[in-house]
DNA sequence: AACTATTCCAACCGCAACAAA
DNA sequence: ATTTGTTGCGGTTGGAATAGT
C-alpha cells in the first residue's frame, strides 16, 4: 500500500469505520445532505478523505440499504444481468432496490461464481463450461461476444420481424430441458431485435416481464440512477427503471445536486424501499404489463407473449440451475442494524429517532 | 486448545468522465 | 482549450470470521 500524498496534512485515518465515525458521517449528512463529499470530511470532523465518506455512506451507513440475504428473486436477477451487462455492477446494481454495486460485486464473487462453476456454467461467458478438451475455446469471452451469438439467433430468420419464439444464447444455458433447443423460449419482440423480455424470474408463477429494462441498448445507453450513486433514491421509491429506459428524463427523478429540496427525495424513498415485502414489490418493474415496452407491435407481442406462456414457465432458469439449498447469504463483519428488512427498519427508525429531516443534497 | 486454511465483506486504489474555473 | 477538482466505477486487497485439522 502506497502511502497517500499529503505532505504536511494531518494523516487520514483508514481502515474500518468506527461506530463514532459512523455517527459523525450520519449526522453531517442529515444536517447537509450528501453531496460536496470533498468537504464532508472537514466539517464532519472526521480525519478521513471524502471518498472514504463517501463509500461508507453509500455501502453501508445508507439507512435505505437490505442489507440481508439476497432472495432467489434478486440472485437470478444478477446472474441474468450479468450474462447481458457484465461486471457493470453499478448498473446492476440499479435494478435491485436496496443493493450497492460493492455487494452485488461481492456476492457474484464469493457466491454466484462458484455456483455457477459448479453447475458447469462459466460464469463469464454464462455459457456451459467446456470441457477439458476445448478449454482454449472456452476462454473468457467478452461480453458482445455473448451479445454477438444472442443477436444472431434473435435476428435470424425464424422469428422474423415481431415474430416472438425466439430463442436467446443464454435460454440454452439456463432453460429446463432446453439443451436440445426445444424449450427455453424468451420472448423478443424489440423493434432493434435485441433481447427485450423475459419471463420467469419470479417463484410466483407469474410471468415476469423484463420488458423494457432489459433491453440491453436501454441499460447500456440509459442513464440508470445507481444504487451506489447519489442519485439512487428514485430507485428506492419505486420508480421503475423501464420509465428510465423509455427516455423519461432521469433528472426529474433523480436526488441529486440539481434537484434540490425534492419533496421525493427526502424519507419516501427510504420508506417504500424497506417495507417492501414481496417479490413484486421488490421489482416493482415486474408488474409492468405485458410486453409494456414492444412499442409498435406491442398488442401483437403481448398476445404472442401468452400464447407462448407455457413455455415461458420453462425458463424458471434459477429452478434449474439452483436445485434448491440455497444457503442464507448472512453479512459478515461490521452490521449495525442487523440483518434484512427489520435491519433497514431500524435503520430508519434510528434516523428518524434522531429527529434528522433529512435534506438531501441542500448543499 | 492451538494452529492453519479458507471464505467473504468492507475498504482502498487507480482510472475515467464530467463540470467548473 | 486547458487545468483542476469532484464523483463514480470496477478491480483488488486486508483482515475478521469461520471451518478444518
Amino acid at each position: 500500500m502506497s502511502k497517500r500524498p499529503g505532505g504536511t496534512k494531518k494523516r487520514l485515518k483508514r481502515g474500518l469505520w468506527s461506530p463514532e465515525e459512523d455517527e459523525k458521517l450520519m449526522n453531517h449528512i442529515a444536517k447537509y445532505g450528501n453531496g460536496c463529499w470533498s468537504s464532508v470530511p472537514k466539517i464532519a470532523g472526521l480525519e478521513r478523505c471524502g471518498k472514504s465518506c463517501r463509500l461508507r455512506w453509500i455501502n453501508y451507513l445508507r439507512p435505505d440499504l437490505k442489507r440481508g440475504a439476497f432472495s432467489q428473486e434478486e440472485e437470478d436477477l444478477i446472474i441474468h444481468l450479468h450474462s447481458i451487462l457484465g461486471n457493470k455492477w453499478s448498473q446492476i446494481a440499479a435494478q435491485l432496490p436496496g443493493r450497492t454495486d460493492n455487494e452485488v460485486k461481492n456476492f457474484w464473487n464469493s457466491f454466484i461464481k462458484k455456483k455457477l462453476r459448479q453447475r458447469g456454467i462459466d460464469p463469464a461467458t454464462h455459457k456451459p463450461l467446456a470441457p477439458a478438451g476445448a478449454a482454449a475455446a472456452a476462454t473468457p469471452v467478452s461480453r458482445s461476444a455473448v451479445f454477438s451469438e444472442a443477436e444472431l439467433i434473435l435476428s435470424s430468420p425464424v422469428g422474423g420481424p415481431h415474430m416472438p419464439p425466439l430463442v436467446s444464447a443464454e435460454s440454452y444455458v439456463y432453460s429446463r430441458g432446453s439443451m436440445d433447443g426445444a424449450g427455453g423460449v424468451v420472448g423478443g419482440c424489440s423493434d432493434d431485435g435485441s433481447l427485450s423480455s423475459l419471463s420467469g424470474y419470479n417463484n410466483n408463477n407469474q410471468t415476469a416481464d423484463f420488458a423494457g429494462y432489459l433491453d440491453a441498448d436501454a441499460l447500456h445507453g440509459a442513464v440508470i440512477p445507481s444504487v451506489s450513486s447519489s442519485s439512487t433514491l428514485n430507485s428506492m421509491a419505486g420508480v421503475s427503471p423501464g420509465g428510465v429506459a423509455n427516455g423519461n428524463a432521469t433528472d426529474e427523478l433523480c436526488c441529486n445536486n440539481n434537484n434540490k429540496n425534492n419533496p421525493s427525495n427526502s424519507g419516501s424513498g427510504f420508506e417504500s424501499s424497506t417495507t417492501q415485502s414481496s417479490s413484486n414489490h421488490h421489482l416493482p418493474w415486474l408488474e409492468l404489463g405485458s410486453i409494456s415496452s414492444c412499442t409498435e407491435d406491442g398488442a401483437g407481442a403481448g398476445a404472442a407473449a401468452d400464447h407462448y406462456g407455457a413455455a415461458l414457465d420453462e425458463l424458471k432458469w434459477s429452478d434449474y440451475v439452483f436445485d434448491g439449498g440455497y444457503p442464507q447469504y448472512h453479512q459478515q463483519g461490521q452490521c449495525i442494524y442487523g440483518d434484512s428488512k427489520a435491519a433497514a427498519d431500524a435503520a430508519t427508525a434510528q434516523f428518524d429517532a434522531h429527529g434528522l429531516g433529512i435534506n438531501w443534497c441542500l448543499n
